[in-house]
Parts: C-alpha cells; sequence; structure tokens
DNA sequence: CCAAGATCGTTATGATCTATAACCAGTACA
DNA sequence: TGTACTGGTTATAGATCATAACGATCTTGG
C-alpha cells in the first residue's frame, strides 16, 4: 500500500510569491499576517533549539536579561521583557528551581528580590546563545547582511509605532456602527 | 500631590538603536526576540480595530479566507491557515454564530461542510479590510514602499526557511549533555 | 461486494502564554 | 504617624495552540 500521500507539506505560496495567488492572498499584503507566520516558524525552532537545554524562549530570554544585569529585580526585568509581574513570578520559579538563578534578598529594600545568575545558570546561557545564534542563522539563510539589519530596524520601528497613539488619535479607530 | 510618576513609558530603546545598549541588548541581535515585540504591538493594535467588528485577528483570518474561496472545506481552511483543525471548529461556530459564514454539507461528501461567507458576512469583511489596511499603515508609518516590500520578503523567507529541515541536520541541534 | 484503512468534523483535554484583581510586607513622604 | 505607594505573590480567567480519540463517511484492495 501507499503511505498516506503526503506528510503535510502542500505548498501554500512560495517566499518571492509577490502577494500572488494564494488562497490567502489577501492576508498576505497584512504585514501582521506574514509577520504572525513567520514568527511561528521562529517560535517553533526556537523552542526546538532551547529544548535540549531545558528551556523555552520566554525562559531563555529572562535568563539572558538577567545575566547581563546583575542584581535586577522583578519589576525591572517585567518592564523590560513586557512581562506581567505575576506571569513572571513562576518563570522565575521555574529558573531557581533549575539553580540557574537566585532570587536575594535586596540590602536597601526588603521587599524586593535581586535576580542573580548562578554559575550554572551562565555556563547554559552561554551555550544556548550560541545555539541560538546558530538558530538565527537558520532562519535568516537567503538574507543578506544589509537585508537582515534592514529587518531588525523595520521591526523595530513597528514595536515604537505600536506604542505612540500620540497624534493620530483624530483618524485613528473607524467606529462602524453603534 | 503629584501624578503617579510616568504612566509605563520606559523608554527602553529607540527604533535606530542598533543592537545597542540597553538592557536587553543581547535579545536585540535576535529576530525572534525583535519579532515577537513588533508582533506584539501589531496584534494589540489589529485586535483594537477589530473590536469595533466583533472580530480578532484570529476570526479575521478565517472570515477573509472563507470570503476569497467559497465553497471551502474545514480541513482545506486549517491547512492554509495552519491552524489545527479541532482549533478551528471553535472559531467556525462563533462566527456561524454571528451570522457571518454557513457550514453546508458537501453535496459530493457527506462528512464534510463547505464554508461560504454570508451578506452580512462579505460586508463586515469588506469594512473589516479597510481598517485592517488602515492599521497596516499605522504600523508601518516610517517604511517606504522599498522597505516594506522588503519586510514582506523578509517575512516570507524566514516562513519557508522554517518549513525546511532538509539536508541541515547535521549540524542542526546540538545535544548539549546527557 | 465487503472489510480495512483513510478522511472529515468533532469532543475532550492539556500546555503555554497572557491579563487582572487582590493581598501582604515593606517603603516613602507629608 | 498615617496614608499612599511599591515589590512580590496568589488566584483566576482568557486566548491560542497541540494531541488523542471518536463516529460518520468515503475509498480501496481483494
Amino acid at each position: 500500500m501507499t503511505g498516506p500521500a503526503d506528510p503535510v507539506g502542500v505548498p501554500l505560496s512560495s517566499p518571492d510569491d509577490e502577494g500572488g495567488t494564494g488562497p490567502d492572498a489577501i492576508l498576505r499584503n497584512n504585514i501582521g499576517y506574514d509577520m504572525k507566520r513567520a514568527f511561528n516558524a521562529i517560535q517553533a525552532d526556537v523552542n526546538a533549539t532551547l529544548q535540549p537545554f531545558g528551556l523555552r524562549m520566554l525562559t531563555y530570554s529572562v535568563l539572558a536579561v538577567i545575566r547581563d544585569n546583575n542584581g535586577l529585580r522583578q519589576s525591572r526585568l517585567a518592564e523590560i521583557l513586557l512581562i506581567e509581574r505575576p506571569n513572571l513570578v513562576l518563570i522565575l520559579d521555574e529558573l531557581e528551581g533549575l539553580d540557574l538563578v537566585t532570587r536575594t534578598r535586596a540590602p536597601d529594600d526588603r521587599r524586593a528580590y535581586e535576580l542573580t545568575v548562578t554559575l550554572k545558570g551562565r555556563r547554559l546561557c552561554d551555550r544556548a546563545f550560541r545555539a541560538v545564534a546558530e538558530h538565527d542563522n537558520r532562519m535568516a539563510r537567503g538574507l543578506g547582511a544589509e537585508e537582515r539589519a534592514a529587518l531588525h530596524k523595520a521591526l523595530r520601528l513597528i514595536e515604537s509605532n505600536g506604542r505612540s497613539p500620540d497624534d493620530s488619535r483624530d483618524t485613528r479607530r473607524e467606529i462602524p456602527r453603534p
């Protein structure tokens, strides 16, 4: 008997299909749609990359920021990574349970914790860092250095466009009907 | 008394901070990190944009694809949008409950449904489409037409890089330790 | 024709990430 | 001192995503 036909790979649209003729052609004009799909691919790959280290995208991000900001406090860390404080607690519990991070009472403020990366955590972070760098190169394959830099720049611009409901309040959201 | 200092806006890094000196500088070198933040901004904005229509990013995507592919079946729709079939069921229940989409038994296959957009659905989709287009322009403010096209191209390339565990299996994932 | 296998939609369930309210201990300040 | 605020926490809910398993139906090989 023949195998179950094709594993899953249906060519829905090629990378150079300039907003072409796929069944999702309309959505392909939306940055958010293309970005969601690209991000899905990235997240799947980075999580697979980090899995051998016992990390995920989220836990790696937290670990890396603490590593480079020793003595950081949870509130500030939450600000930096745009994570709500309550959600950060569980992540830190996890990292602390893995002996990668320690919470130490801040000497000047007995409410706060100072976050530090353990030796084990630093080593793991370093190894994971290299794996993630390789992952990045994989995902960016086909992009030249300039294109890659332009991509980062565009992403940061979009991020900043999001956090500025500044002057465009007038023409902002259309209210369809009451 | 003075107001509670500053609402929340801490300038963590400006868009043109070329992998600069922020507390998350290391992560800024990762495409996934920048993309996650950009996508968060996009998703928040597009959901706010679609809220007056009673839609979200996900439901809008489904509605738009059905609109442009009348008679589509659920399995195929799931393939197109990379949604698992079970998850699609609830989304379609929602859209059907809003009288935007109908499920009709396929004449040639009594298991399958043919998905169609109602008149109400088409009108809503058209209006939402325009709002989303404006949203897109908001988020892409500061990008020229070429940069914007390059962004789409890069995103599609990344997506396709993700779905190709082809020949690079050798140097792929590092196994840290048993 | 018919039995085995595959497909379609569905239910149930769990994991992950996110968002909010409320709380306690501790701090800041008027 | 007392009132308001902050830092970390708990509890809880929502949204998205992933998997196993099921009944109904189609397909196919013998």
